[in-house]
DNA sequence: CTTATAGGTTCCTTTTTAGAACTAACAAAA
DNA sequence: TTTTGTTAGTTCTAAAAAGGAACCTATAAG
C-alpha cells in the first residue's frame, strides 16, 4: 500500500497519520504547541530542510491544522497558528511527551516541565476513560465492532 | 538535521518519535494493540512491504517496544509481543484514534469502539491533568523550564 | 549601491520505499 | 518421492522522498 492512500481505510489510526503520520510533521506540531509560528524559527529550531519544511507547511494548512495568518504587509508576511482542529492534537503531543519523559530520559529527567494553569501544579498528562473517569490500562478495553476488527477478545498480550 | 540524529536533542517528543515517528512504526503498533503477532498478518492486513516490515519490527525488538517469543519449534517461529514499554505507548494510540474519530470520520462514525472492562461503558480517552484530574486544554498548559523552552509565556494562538 | 530579512523554489545527490522475485526450513498432500 | 504450502524473512531494481546547497522576490536599512 502507498502511504497516500492511507487515509482511506477504515481505521481512525490510519486517517490520523495520513495527516500527521510523517517524520517531521509531528515535530513541526510540537514547535506550533510551544509558541513556534514562523518558516525560520521552524527551520532554526528544528534543522529540517526549507524544502520539506515547506511542503509540510502547505499540507498542514491543507489539512486545516494550521492557518497562514498575515503578521506584516509591505512586504507581506504570514505566520502560521494551530486551528481548533490543529489544538485538538495536544493530547496526542502530550502523549509523545510523557513516554519520552518515562522512557527516553536522560538523567537529567524531563527536558520541559508542564504546569497547569487551573490548579497551578506541575503535572503529567492522565489518560481516563471518558465515563467512568479512571485511569486506563492497555489491557482493560476491549475493542468492539468495526471492519478493523480481527476477532480477538484479549488481547493476550 | 539526519532523523538518525532526533534521539540525541534534549526534547521528549523528538526522543519518542526517533522510536515511532515512522511513516509504518504506528501502524505496526496499532495492529499490536489489536492483538496482531506474526509477520505475515502484519503484512496482510497493513499491505507494508516485506522489507520495511522487517525493518520496523527489528528495530521495534532493538527498542524494547516488542519481544520476538516462539510459539513453534521444528521449524522454530516466532511472534512479536508488545513489552511493557510497548504497553505504554497505548495512550498515544487511543490519542491517535481519538483525534481520527473526532475530525477523520465518515458519516459511519468511529470505525471501532472501545469497551472498558472495569465500567463496561464504551468510552473514548479523555487526558486529564494528574494532580487535579480535570480535563487539559492547551491554552491551559504553561511550559515552564527545560532547554527547548523559547520563552514565550504565552502560546497566544 | 550593497547588505539584510523573510519566505520561499530549484537543482542535484543520497537515502528510503515499493514491488516483485528468491530463499530456508520444514509439513502435508498426491 | 516429488510437489505444493507455510512462515519469516532477504535480495534486487526502479521510483519516490529527503538532504544540502544555491537561487529568487520584495522590501527596508545603512
Amino acid at each position: 500500500m502507498r502511504w497516500d492512500e492511507l487515509d482511506k481505510q477504515p481505521c481512525s489510526v490510519a486517517r490520523t497519520l495520513a495527516v500527521i503520520g510523517d517524520r517531521w510533521t509531528l515535530m513541526i506540531l510540537r514547535d506550533c504547541f510551544l509558541g513556534v509560528r514562523r518558516f525560520d524559527i521552524f527551520e532554526q529550531r528544528l534543522g529540517i530542510t526549507r524544502h520539506v519544511l515547506s511542503d509540510r507547511l502547505r499540507k498542514l494548512v491543507e489539512f486545516d491544522v494550521l492557518k497562514k495568518t498575515p503578521y506584516q504587509q509591505q512586504p507581506l508576511r504570514e505566520e502560521y497558528r494551530l486551528t481548533e482542529r490543529g489544538l485538538d492534537l495536544h493530547p496526542i503531543v502530550l502523549a509523545l511527551v510523557s513516554w519520552g519523559d518515562k522512557h527516553m530520559a536522560d538523567e537529567r529527567g524531563a527536558p520541559l516541565l508542564h504546569r497547569h494553569n487551573k490548579c497551578g501544579q506541575i503535572m503529567h498528562p492522565v489518560t481516563v476513560c471518558s465515563e467512568c473517569h479512571e485511569p486506563i490500562n492497555a489491557r482493560d478495553i476491549k475493542i468492539e465492532i468495526g471492519p478493523d476488527w480481527i476477532g480477538e477478545d484479549e488481547f493476550g498480550i
